[in-house]
Order: structure tokens, then sequence, then C-alpha cells
DNA sequence: TCCACTAATGACTTAAAAGTCATTATAAAG
DNA sequence: CTTTATAATGACTTTTAAGTCATTAGTGGA
């Protein structure tokens, strides 16, 4: 059922110079995440990878330059187009934001975004200058466009001003505990996405919007 | 500096069976917070416990064991009578839920449990059995806190029903969120906790407050 | 004060995984 | 078809850290 799916690893050496990098990247990413660095070992990429550990070391200097190599490979920076969206929206903020949390939960649930949410968490320590990369192209991005919704929200009288709309990046605070439940809790009190993101919309907005009157 | 502060080691060996084993928890935990369970050198346990790595294996089988020692016995378990608490809580959900949102605050971001919670995120998928224990002692109970609240608040007309009501973790989700961004990104985007909780209970609230009137 | 028990030590063995390199075999060029 | 360059191999060395144990020395009891 397993060996049905790959084509069954070739018996004959083959050079494959450039496929190659980028395999071993993939391995290396999926070992990464499911071991962490120190507990993962070449010789599992490598076979992961369907060649042999010598090999990684014709590519990479070291098991090092791999983890960087792979992290930086697969780290997609949130486009900063999306600050033009939020310019140019016709809609009601309600309705940008919703696109957003939409995009936000399209996007964090990727597998390859888990694992490199995974491994920035497990890891981020001991590689200061890959976690800083990490939040300067995705999470910073991300705070910054909530921040722009936000803020344009109340510039429009459809959000309410207050603590929330000082620290925006607890609008979207549900969708990253969601993120990190998966990665954790999963196999024990698994989380229905489609449900939660509804709850996270249902509270985030209405904790938001402005209304006539305010009870209390 | 740091000599200072703790009593300069005793160059004399001394017997003291029964504070080693905890000390050598303490120590444990801190390093494998630090670096992961397989980044952990039990030569920098020992050190850091003021021994040396041979006494560790007086008190602890292996690795493993002193791993799994460690968790348990600083794993605190959420006191079953917080449900009690809520059921003769006298005044409104929306203090009660202030009151929990305090008393998770104050907790979740203690060293200790900030140490735990890193762990059980980075190495939880490889031991099953410690993050079941923690999912059933901490998570789980809180869980049920929160939902209990809200069933509260929903039942005296206090809390509107909906999606969030439904889904009562996403209430408390922005904590959890802001403990893995401590935990990751502090070094370079600190997050001013006493601002966030603010924020949280500002979002949460208004999020699930009735209200008489209920805007577009 | 001395003895006996055992906590603690540190030098040791073992295991495992990182990293190296001479050799082999593939593919592309002539 | 032959040659040449080099991708790929796998057996190798090195390094690192887990785990062991005979020896040493505190400590509580006689």
């Amino acid at each position: 059922m397993d060996s049905a799916l790959q084509p069954p690893p070739p018996k004959t050496r083959r050079r494959r110079k450039d496929a190659r990098p980028a395999e071993i990247i993939d391995a290396g990413l999926a070992e990464f995440a499911e071991h962490g660095f120190a507990g993962t070992k070449l010789e599992d990429v490598a076979r992961r990878a369907g060649i042999v550990k010598g090999t990684i070391y014709r590519y990479f200097d070291s098991k090092d330059a791999l983890f960087e190599a792979a992290l930086k490979a697969r780290l997609t920076p949130l486009i900063d187009e999306v600050e033009q969206l939020v310019a140019t929206f016709p809609g009601s903020s309600t309705e940008l934001l919703r696109l957003a949390m939409r995009l936000a939960y399209g996007r964090m649930f990727q597998p390859d975004a888990q694992a490199l949410m995974r491994i920035i968490i497990s890891e981020g320590r001991r590689f200061p200058a890959i976690t800083e990369l990490y939040h300067r192209e995705t999470v910073a991005k991300g705070r910054r466009m909530i921040a722009a919704i936000v803020a344009r929200g109340v510039a429009r009288g459809e959000f309410r001003a207050g603590a929330a709309a000082d620290l925006p990046i607890v609008v979207m605070a549900p969708a990253i505990m969601a993120a990190v439940w998966k990665m954790t809790f999963e196999p024990f009190d698994p989380l229905d996405l489609e449900k939660f993101a509804a709850a996270h919309a249902d509270l985030a907005l209405d904790g938001i919007l402005t209304r006539g009157v305010t009870a209390l």
C-alpha cells in the first residue's frame, strides 16, 4: 500500500545533479520536523531521498548547512501585495477580515507550512538567524496585514477601537493555537478545523464590530 | 555576576540522597527545554546539578527514564475543584471568565509551566504516553473549565450562544498563542503580557457577551 | 573515635551517528 | 564506440555521548 504509490526505487545508480538538492531538502525537512535537529540521522534523510548518506555531502557541507538550506528553501514569504490588497479592497472590513482569515487558515495548515512551524518552535532558539528570518518574512508580515485590516475597519467606523484594536495580533491568535494544537494533541483530541475557524470568526468579529448599543 | 548568586559549588563531595533526585530533575527539565531530548547531554545536566554524570545513573536508569520522571514530577494537574468554583461562584459570568483568564495567565507563564509546554510541543510526538498524560491533566481540564464557564454564561443569558460557545477553547486560544510566541519570538519581537491579556479579554468578552442590539 | 555502608566519583567501554574518501559507474561529448 | 568528467557509492575514520563499574570518601550508628 505504501510501495504501490512510489515507483519502486531504481536498483541502478542514477546521476541527477539538479534534482538531488531539492529531494534532499524535502527529505530533510520531513525528518527534521519529525525528529528535531539533533534527533535526525542523515542516514535516514538519505534513505528517504533514495540515496546514500555520502551523497548528501556532495551537496551540503554539514548537517547544519542542510538544516539551514532546507528551512530557507521552503520558507515562503508572505507576499507584500497583501498590503496592496488591503488598501484597494472594495468590500466591507468584515469581508476583508474573513478573507484574511481564510487565507491564513488555507496557508498555515499546508503540510510544508506545518513542518516549518513545528521546526521553528522546536529548534528556533538554537538557530536565531533562521528564526529571525522566519519572523521577518512570515510572522511580521502577517502581523502587519492584520494591523492594516483592523486599522481600516476602525477608520471606517466598522470596528470599534479598544484594547484588541491596539494589539491586533490577538485577532489572529486562535489560528496559531489551532496549528500548535494539531501538531501536538491531534491524536488524543482532534480539532475540527472547519468548526474551529467558524468559532474563531464568530468570536473575533463580534468582539471587534461596532454596534449600536453595548450591553453592561 | 553569575557566581555571586549561587553559593560557589562546594569542592568537597557531599552525600545528599534525598535532595539529589529533585535537583537532577530540575537540571534535566531546564536542559530538555533548552535543547530538546536528543540534544540534551547528560553531562550538561550533571554539571548543572553540581554533580557528575555517573551520579545520575544512581537515581535514574537511563536518559529516557530521567526525561519521563522529570516531566511527571513537574506536571501540576489542574485541580478539579476549579469546576466546583464554577458551580458555586456568586458573581457574574464575565467576572468568572476574567478570573479564569487571570488564573490561566498567572499559571501558564511560570518558568516551569513554560518549560513543560515547550517540551511537550517539541517532543510530544515521540513520547505519546507523556503527551496523553499532559493532555489529560492540564489541557482537557482547562478545556472543561472554560466550557463550564461559557455554559453557565449562556444558561444565565449573559453570553450569547453561537459558534464560539460551541467550541469554547477558542476563547482561551490567545493565551496559548502568547505562550508559544514568548518561547519563540520573544527576542525579536517581545510581547507585553499585560497588554496582551487585556486585549484578549477585550476581544473575547465583547465577542461572547449578549447585547440588546446587534449591528449588521 | 572508628566502622560499615553506600553516595559519589571519574576513568572506562560501547554505541551510534557525523563526516571522509578512494573507488565505481553513468551520461554526455567527441 | 570510446573517452572523460564527475555523481554516486559504501566502507572507512572520527567524534560524541550514553552507559558501566571499580574505587573513593562522606556519614550515621556502634
